[in-house]
DNA sequence: AATAAAGAGTACTAGAACAGTACTATTTCA
DNA sequence: TGAAATAGTACTGTTCTAGTACTCTTTATT
């Protein structure tokens, strides 16, 4: 359904620390496993992972490495996790009664996923990577319902 | 780390199911499975989770069973996927490097988890139960960053 | 041209966690 | 007193994630 792992995780680590570095910049797998604590094997595949999805390039042999394939402005959190989860997808209207859902207009299992899918991904679209990078202001504010909504705003100072 | 599983979305059908009927009305877990075409055994533990978080009442006995201990408008979507996952938590800055994190106050992988967790929660509390048991209308907006924003709003006409 | 460094690709394994089930105790109305 | 319903606990099989190992291809440097 929706998900997100230590792997994804780490995936976001790895891009924030490429992002962080001028954007010329080559990174090997191996440097950023040793900046970012992780296992080499890992960084490995979580890198040709984002290759696949476009959001890295790469170079090959001796002074190869990775790099961002857009400026960080231009990455949004909700592309990375889906190059890394799959494309967080609202699964398959589970077992057999799917019989049901297509001739009921309304299958609340479908319709349900499909919402909450839609509001997550919204709110994942809004932050990009450079986001991520500098530290960030979590301010709270009320909406017309008067319902609490965590709001991300790039802090001033520091 | 985040996750929404096959039972938390049994748990929010059920829930949808209980919030369509009228507010005095009592659920028994037997009619609820068969309603929402859920094994028995699945839903009577759901029902008890959500009981034991205060989303749900119960009444034991013959012509016992369960209703909303809110109106549907008062409870988010949040709250049932806590219930049910847990605490949607952001969980511990992993393994040994923890003492890297207290020491420098920038640990990447910590203010990534707490960011995007803050992000996914704000927008799931914009969602009531209310809104999930009536269709929806997804509508696309441009915020000022130029940025996609689904917006979920309930469709007047149908 | 040879060599070393780096990415690309594939396959395998152990472990955790989810999902599902069964059984028993307790409460309450008729 | 009996039937119907919730309450609680414990168990099990399967799936999937995370992690690892190994081999191939590419490319700059000497």
């Amino acid at each position: 359904m929706i998900r997100l792992g230590k792997l994804t995780d780490y995936g976001l680590v790895l891009m924030s620390q490429i992002a962080r570095r001028p954007a010329a910049e080559m990174h090997t797998a191996r440097d950023l496993a040793v900046e970012c604590h992780l296992p080499l094997p890992t960084v490995s595949k979580l890198l040709k992972k984002l290759l696949h999805s476009g959001l890295l390039t790469s170079h090959r042999g001796i002074k190869g490495g990775y790099n961002l394939a857009r400026e960080s402005q231009l990455i949004s959190l909700a592309e990375i996790i889906a190059a890394l989860e799959g494309p967080l997808a609202l699964t398959e209207c589970s077992m057999e009664i799917t019989g049901l859902c297509d001739l009921e207009s309304l299958c609340p299992i479908k319709d349900n996923q499909r919402i909450i899918s839609q509001v997550i991904r919204g709110a994942l679209e809004k932050v990009t990577l450079s986001d991520l990078i500098r530290p960030m202001r979590l301010t709270a504010i009320r909406d017309q319902k008067g319902n609490l909504v965590p709001t991300v705003s790039v802090a001033s100072g520091r």
